[in-house]
DNA sequence: CTGAAAGCGCTTACAG
DNA sequence: CTGAAAGCGCTTACAG
């Protein structure tokens, strides 16, 4: 059996209550019982049970984050991050990879009621599944618009589309197409799009962007990619909204043929380690992922502690840009 | 003020023990009864206290994962295969970055343990951490020896370091370097030398081995990846241990003008569907990382539900060859 | 400076 | 088929 502070206090010869001031640091405790105390939990071994902490204070330290699932570089990376800031403030983190499955993420949702989390970041795309209007946990969202009154935090989408595009028109391009991921909609990334349209529209260039729906569809992915190259031989530059995307393009543009960047420019979006490692040759819009991180467990840990109601907010990090070779 | 089973009791005219019944479908409850409770939760919103529960029955259903960094392609994918799942077998999954920061793990085996987690999950390497004979916990270890009563799971080592050597041979390598990651030492990874070493020797060919100590330090991957290329101009097979660092092989053989395929083959470890979309020209050798993390999760939960102390195993999954064009 | 008692929200023998 | 009581391992007023 596991010691609990019973044993602790049997071995001390005092109190539960007073190992549990010892446990707490709170109120005057001799020294000398302290000593005793302390001893008598190496002694035994006794390690604190959080649950029932928790169940006492209504307040476990817990946050749930969920993201469509940490393989992708972007959300490992985020959730990696995240995951660090909590920990440096005392947060545990449960995460939940939702597949972009509305069930399983409704099931996420009441999975982390059940375990009475303090808050939650989520990153994912899930209209209607919080009933906004009496929604009261601590919520912060990752690019995406939840509610009206759930914080959003993200990169300047819009300064990264301007930026894309400015670069694409700074290097010689004229024609030049953009590719959105899918559900965008919903999210502040649409503003890549705006920021693009605006941008083309700005310089007399007639804006074509492309769309992508199905989530994780690699298939339609690649059917629509070639479809560009095929609707547009003479496009000599492409804005990707992410950068597996953008990867692909590129494969796309060697199959063909056409020498990169002479002939046709690209440029991706997200700028994630992983992406820099494995393939830095490729011109892209960096999302500063720590930053995004920290200031979205930032604004998370103010809900909690000063327990808020929820308010709309909009925070946006500059990005920046990251020269390869293809552009 | 959330509502509580006495909540439910009320609205529904019934003791408490009943709802508590109900919600755990135990016992016999008439029809009409069951109705009148279903009714009183959903009028109230009624979400129960998993803490509360847990705490009663000594069983959180949460198990812990502690990787490096799920920045990591590896360990990102490695993750999400777990949590899926855990997931599926109802675990909702506690996680740690430990960074490979011994101190920080420590503290998060005491997070855990605090947190009465089921059972924990590691990939990291960290001897002299765990108390080896009075280690109780459940706990499986991806590809690491972390006590000798700790069950470990992981690709064929021996498999893989001889199937990139052979894949090497056979393509007219005779000049075969390999490359080992940090800290491989203490896990299974060693194997992937040995392997190589053995395949060497057994066709009469010299096997030289570097290995890079430092953890995350892409200053000294990159100072002896240099070294390898200066020391050995007549290499003309490189085995990497993993892809990052195959990777990084690449890009200093491309700035040194070396032909690949065609002077020198390059072949790396680990085949995440991240490189592989990424990155597809790189040869590799594929672990299964769904299927090691399915058995990941099988072995603990069979530990934990059969209540079995526990028991030193080795699981070893078959790799498989990516052909990329580096080979 | 220290302890006995009540309570956090649940569950399960035990009794009816 | 249903309920009153005790207990899971903590913490915190309250009293001394």
């Amino acid at each position: 059996m596991k010691p609990k502070i019973e044993d602790v206090a049997k071995a001390a010869g005092v109190s539960p209550t007073t190992v549990s001031r010892v446990l707490n640091n709170r109120g005057y405790i001799s020294e000398n019982t302290k000593n005793k105390v302390y001893q008598a939990m190496t002694d035994i071994n006794y390690i604190p049970n959080d649950l029932a902490r928790s169940l006492y204070n209504k307040k476990t330290n817990i946050i749930g984050l969920i993201v469509p699932t940490t393989k992708n570089p972007f959300f490992g990376e985020i959730a990696a991050e995240i995951e660090n800031d909590c920990s440096n403030r005392g947060y545990k983190m449960l995460i939940c990879n939702s597949l972009n499955n509305i069930e399983k993420e409704r099931k996420y949702w009441e999975m982390l009621r059940r375990n009475q989390v303090d808050g939650v970041i989520v990153g994912t795309y899930n209209r209607g599944i919080l009933d906004y209007d009496q929604h009261q946990l601590p919520t912060v969202a990752i690019d995406h618009y939840l509610s009206k009154n759930i914080p959003v935090v993200g990169s300047d989408n819009y300064q990264g589309g301007r930026l894309a595009t400015e670069k694409l028109l700074e290097s010689g391009c004229r024609y030049i197409i953009h590719i959105n991921g899918p559900g965008e909609l919903e999210t502040p990334a649409n503003y890549r799009r705006k920021a693009y349209e605006d941008t083309m529209n700005k310089r007399g260039q007639e804006p074509v962007t492309y769309e992508i729906s199905g989530v994780f569809d690699q298939v339609e992915q690649d059917r629509i990619i070639r479809q560009v190259f095929d609707e547009h031989p003479h496009a000599d530059g492409i804005f990707a909204s992410d950068d597996l995307l953008a990867l692909n393009v590129l494969r796309e543009a060697h199959k063909r043929n056409i020498p990169i960047p002479e002939k046709l420019k690209i440029i991706g979006y997200d700028g994630t380690e992983t992406i820099r490692t494995t393939a830095p040759h490729l011109s892209t819009i960096c999302q500063p992922i720590s930053t995004i991180a920290e200031s979205a467990v930032a604004i998370l840990q103010k809900q909690i502690t000063d327990m808020l109601p929820l308010e709309k907010s909009e925070t946006r990090h500059p990005v920046s840009f990251h020269k390869g070779s293809t552009v």
